[in-house]
DNA sequence: AATGAATGAGAGTTCATTCAT
DNA sequence: AATGAATGAACTCTCATTCAT
């Protein structure tokens, strides 16, 4: 009975070694720098063997895109437990900026690659890059109901919001070297701060 | 010395004929479907002939993303003439993405694609993408001594507004399809002056 | 030894489900689209079971040629009890084209694929494909003997009437699809009854 | 001007000597052996070159069916200016055979192998293999009206005849082994010539 | 000034087969 | 008896680049 479970995880252990690989490679010089050739080398097996755990290429940037949102996901969910929702909104735009650069390739692929699912067999149901927009529709609406933020349209206010997290985690990953560090973090949260401050009614 | 005059003139005529060429491929097809032989198919030469011209493929990716900058610039600066800076920061804004929304390619060459100076011989007077940012902080400044914004760090309202057009333009290029087109238009507006109007003291 | 028994039986049925699934996929997909890992998909085990049933794949390909050739043989044979030695040769021509005709798969595999004991490790006991030779040449000596044809060569009439009737059915096999079909039908059989009709005396 | 005309034939020799290597390749183990890479060892250039002389395999193994079919519609034409129309349809008949029996290969590829047009990119005037069928037919209307075969119809003498033909050669080329050498000449030229005695009124 | 000819390196993928278990 | 894991060799094709002319 162990054996099967000894099979199994010695299975996922190879399947998370080549998307640990694959992400590494694409870390180290970009996306196109994805081959099976080199997962092979990097893995030490035979580009043979990849095949056996992954359908194609596709598959692993299939998977490697699913992980990143997964972790994005996850991030984003630590703050909805904060109770106020204005210091929830708030918490919200730094945490997304905070995992952009903490987490900056995988920012990359998810985000500011070139519509990734365009090269990918991808299932229909792929909304995870949608849930997180969602959650933050939510939270800017109990701020409205809260009295914390003007009555205007949710959209609006959420493509603004959205935008803003977004354009600086962009320059922070593709232009942060035009913005040395100890000034970037200063700029960075000050940034988040100032513009929340002018979004705020009280 | 009419003759090095008109030898000179050809030589510029190529390589403009070679840059437009690669630029049209580049808006046609995307960045990884440029290559050499598609160039010489277009400029109708041989792919040797661009290497009488450009010293690598690199080279002419490097001259591509300046005539984007250069073209970027002036667009910026058809705003410069409005005499109100209140009014003229808020164009400057409509502009930036209005530029974006209308030039998606050239925008994407300069501000989304992966850092172009990491795969290019780059020289040391990469500067064109800072000229604008300068002009920002110019208009900013100018707000504030008007009495239009309130004594803030110049350099947070400038990263916060930069990071907001540049969010806006970067989502509408790599994500518009997740908003569809009437209404696309209306947020990108609305978005900007709700930005500014917290922006704004008066 | 009842063990033994039902050990070979076993094995032999084994050996049958590989043969009759591969010769299935040959029939669907065509010779050189008969894999290892098709062959095993289809009977439901792995590719490595197969090599405990056959030393390798040309062991496959040689097994499915002696099923073909076991087919022919038997059809061929359904005609020897005709008593008549002249409606026997005859039925013998319409037999050949008729088995070509309606198992295109497995003449193809006999007659017309490249030479297969070129691929093959053959035994030294290759009769099959001579015995219904063999038959012929004793029919159409007792058509001789029996007054129906003139006294020639035997092995002259014997390859003659084989190439026929094989080129009548390698052509209706490789380029039927010149010849529409009910047409087809009709050049086959008056064409072997016109050749027929040359042939007897009376 | 001699240049271009150096340059053109240095061209044509160059695919000459690529479609005889792979015409070799084909003939020294199969149609399965005609490979890109196997073709440059034996051109003794890189595989890359021979993409400068044809767009891709489908081309070249067109090509070489194109070859083979030029050589036989040659061949064929030779027999036309025999005079009288029995002599002339006899001659065709061998000439057919004698072709077969000394270019097996193109043979083997015009007519045996699996329809090739399926592997390839074909032009849709693919017409080269039913040239010879027209000629057939004609000669059979002249032998008609020249009294030498009884009024039948056209079509099933002319499938008649192409059958015992494309079986013979399709005989001697496949199984040919099996009818060794001093005998196989004899066993074609005299089945042949029986074949048709009993065709012919006189 | 321009090019035809050529190439090495590399892409993704599939195959029959083996070996330890 | 059966298999999961692994592989070497092979496949077609495309790329940027160079060199002699």
């Amino acid at each position: 009975m162990g054996i099967t479970e000894r099979k199994d995880r010695e299975k996922q252990e190879m399947i998370d070694l080549i998307l640990n690989e694959s992400m590494k490679l694409f870390i180290a010089e970009g996306y196109e720098n994805i081959t099976m050739r080199k997962i092979a080398d990097k893995i030490e097996y035979s580009p043979t063997t990849i095949y056996l755990y992954f359908k194609d290429k596709s598959e692993i940037l299939y998977s490697l895109l699913n992980m990143a949102f997964d972790k994005f996901y996850e991030a984003q969910m630590s703050i909805q437990s904060i109770p106020d929702s204005k210091e929830r909104l708030l918490a919200h735009g730094l945490a997304y900026v905070n995992f952009a650069k903490e987490n900056p390739h995988y920012y990359d692929l998810m985000f500011i690659l070139k519509d990734p699912t365009e090269n990918m067999n991808c299932p229909d149901d792929w909304i995870s890059s949608t849930r997180t927009y969602e959650i933050l529709k939510t939270n800017i609406k109990q701020c409205i109901s809260d009295g914390y933020i003007e009555e205007t349209d949710t959209e609006v206010i959420a493509f603004t919001l959205w935008s803003l997290v977004h354009g600086i985690a962009s320059l922070i990953i593709k232009r942060g070297f035009m913005i040395p560090e100890p000034f970037r973090e200063y700029l960075v949260y000050n940034s988040i701060k100032f513009a929340f401050k002018g979004l705020f009614l009280k």
